[in-house]
DNA sequence: GTGGTCTAGACCACA
DNA sequence: GTGGTCTAGACCACG
């Protein structure tokens, strides 16, 4: 499983990471009840710093994402995660904020379903992981 | 026209504010070319700090869906705006941080679609501005 | 209010700090909706690093016993707080612990009541806060 | 005598195994004077490390509540022990966070008498050892 | 080996 | 001014 984070970004990189996590669950890359790599090894392989990692992880590990042993972090076996209500009003949010910039700025039913078929296409299970 | 800021919300003020005028935008209580209240009266309509309307003010000069004239600012007359490409870069990301929580949390097409149309109801024109 | 920490003793300095704040609630000392230091201050009053002053206040908020605003923390002013599931699941577990040890060691149930005794009128509200 | 080790809960295994061979001795399942399993083959049996039973006892013996003998340990032959000052004033302090964590949490007497019934009855002699 | 705790110090976002 | 993010590096607990 590859990781690109871009230090540059205005998204904080705990919050890359986060996302490239749940990426590679969605693509079967990470399955579950597999263990992740060490917050000292992967955060030494990106090249940032150990504890950015284990923020990340440990706000996986809040969301139901990611599971914590004795011995450092897996992905959740139990993948029927709800999200809870704080999460859920914050998607909302989200999702308003978007509805509204595409109004705002004009952007055309098709030219967001094409956005999102290119989106959803990049999450496709990969047959090789 | 109503401006609603919660103030212990996580989202930051400004960006409350950036989204409340283009909700008013959308929902033509606001029309293009009308002039918006003073930097300096609106803080104190609303109770934050004059910094904060002068932010939001600004970035939305420089999203195109306000302009600044030499005494204050008004809604862009010509509002076929067009995302410019760092815009719609981050609103690509965006949606595809939507997406995938979306697939991580399973959420369903009907509850989205559900929170979508609660949504658009609200951005509906209203009969008095 | 004061709080002592602890430097060499084996809880670590954060556990000590939100114990110190829930004894100071407890006390009157701190009044729902009061705010409470700043990290940084609160840190070089006590004489510890400012992420284990936001350590402790970080998981308080998570317990519901804080609240977090756009400038800085204060005591949640709805204190009707429950224990999540979780949190009841460990608060039975350090309870039978000491059930275990009174038995082991003998502890009377006289020299306990004591030492409960004792603890509580140290959580007493004091007249001059 | 029964162990039981959840090795992915957030409780040490070391202090597991301790609070469990405690419970042997309360329930009798254990008599004073009485071997325990050697380090390896307890070790073996509940499919943890050696080094982590090691501890265990080690630490059991410290609280006076097995001895060693030239040859593996045993049950203290004279359960008459008194806790030092050191783990008395560790008691103290944990039933401390408890009386705390009630007040803070609005735990109700009955509640908490309730936990403290159904964790006694565990504590039971059983009739079969 | 793993994560947990703590420190010191830097720069940034927000109001 | 506030907290948030990120870094670098140390020592400890656990198994």
């Amino acid at each position: 499983m590859y990781i690109r984070i871009q230090p540059n970004s205005e998204t904080p990189i705990y919050t890359q990471l986060i996302y490239q996590i749940k990426r590679g669950i969605i693509k079967k890359e990470l399955l579950p009840g597999e263990g992740l790599p060490s917050v000292r090894s992967l955060a030494g392989d990106i090249g940032i710093n150990m504890h950015t990692v284990n923020k990340a992880y440990k706000l996986l590990v809040e969301e139901g994402v990611l599971a914590q042993q004795k011995k450092g972090f897996m992905v959740n076996p139990n993948l029927m995660i709800e999200m809870n209500q704080k999460y859920l009003h914050n998607y909302r949010e989200r999702l308003e904020e978007l509805l509204i910039d595409a109004k705002i700025f004009n952007l055309t039913e098709e030219s967001i379903s094409k956005m999102r078929n290119e989106i959803e296409n990049t999450l496709k299970e990969s047959d090789k992981s």
